[in-house]
DNA sequence: AAGTACGTACAGAAAAAACTGAACGTACAG
DNA sequence: CTGTACGTTCAGTTTTTTCTGTACGTACTT
């Protein structure tokens, strides 16, 4: 009897201060572009000792199996949660990635590298149509004015987007950590 | 009538090119957490030669003045525009903000700081009652194990949170481009 | 070959977010 | 002081996103 009570007390307490993280987490996770229950799943997922199954989530967090595959297939993508292989269980296995680090410098090589892409091509097009224009006989003066400033804007854009790209490469490569130690040594 | 055509052409092509490169803008500018339509009214901005007011913008983009309203509030919060005085008019006049790089870094001085100190905030209380149950005699050696790895998870994970901010910092200060420099040397 | 356990696609329901128009407060003009 | 122009608050509507349960396909078991 005495020894139940004391385990509940520390449990409780544990609890707290693991739910309190995992909120944080989870408020702070539109960062990377997820919704806050999926980060309450990473943040649950963090705290697990074993990797966990879809159905132990599931229980654990009180939502239906549909939402606990969608969620870990977007952290999946974000290389935030790994598929754990354990021979015998037929379940999939799933655990929160625990280099943070890496995490971070996923995110940038995922996402970021893909907007800038994205971007990139879009400008890339356009200058050439805006470069057209220029040297087109048929097309107005004032048109043409307004198409080199616009060709100035866009020249920009892309040296920014060049600059961001290194940037992004710095992190993949891990050599930021040469300029940023993750040791702190001040 | 010739120069009517003339004019037309042109205005059309340049239309197309700006259009594209918005679209772009509008659908990686999640990136910043923002949508779509803030994303476009960014995007739009960003070709504007005179500075914009809400009129102007609910005019160009077949929306309320309301979401004009709460959308530059939004895009000023990011420091993506930024609010112009000129004398003698009385509406509030709105420009984007030319240096990207400066908006890069301010997206992650505003929002990423933000994120960083509320988990630290939240690791640190709870690292503090996890210590303060290690040594409660009234706790399981059991819970106190459980307690001792998530301390120790804690701490890897402030560890980490003191790299992102020194990386933080490397922005604010400009200092990156020591490291990464804006014009490509290669 | 039949049965069972598993993950996921899909359609509909529930919840959240974005958007709007009307009403309001403020500042300036006359 | 009154009237007008402006930005914003707020409540309601529309749109989008998230979440769920059912149904399905696959793979393993017996």
């Amino acid at each position: 009897m005495m020894d139940v009570n004391k385990n509940m007390e520390g449990k409780e307490q544990l609890e707290v201060a693991r739910e309190r993280v995992i909120d944080a987490i989870a408020q702070n996770i539109n960062l990377y572009g997820v919704t806050d229950s999926i980060g309450r799943l990473y943040g649950m997922l963090l705290f697990q000792e074993k990797p966990m199954t879809l159905d132990e989530m599931k229980e654990e967090l009180g939502m239906s199996k549909t939402s606990m595959s969608t969620s870990v297939r977007t952290l999946l993508e974000l290389k935030m949660v790994d598929k754990v292989w354990k021979k015998g269980v037929r379940k999939d296995l799933y655990k929160a990635e625990d280099d943070w680090y890496q995490t971070f410098i996923d995110f940038f090589t995922i996402k970021w590298r893909a907007g800038v892409s994205m971007n990139v091509y879009a400008m890339e097009k356009s200058l050439a149509e805006l470069n057209k224009m220029i040297n087109d006989e048929t097309i107005s003066d004032e048109i043409k004015e307004e198409a080199k400033k616009d060709i100035e804007k866009l020249e920009y854009a892309l040296e920014y987007y060049s600059w961001l790209n290194r940037f992004v490469d710095s992190l993949e490569s891990q050599e930021i950590f040469n300029f940023i130690p993750k040791k702190d040594n001040k």
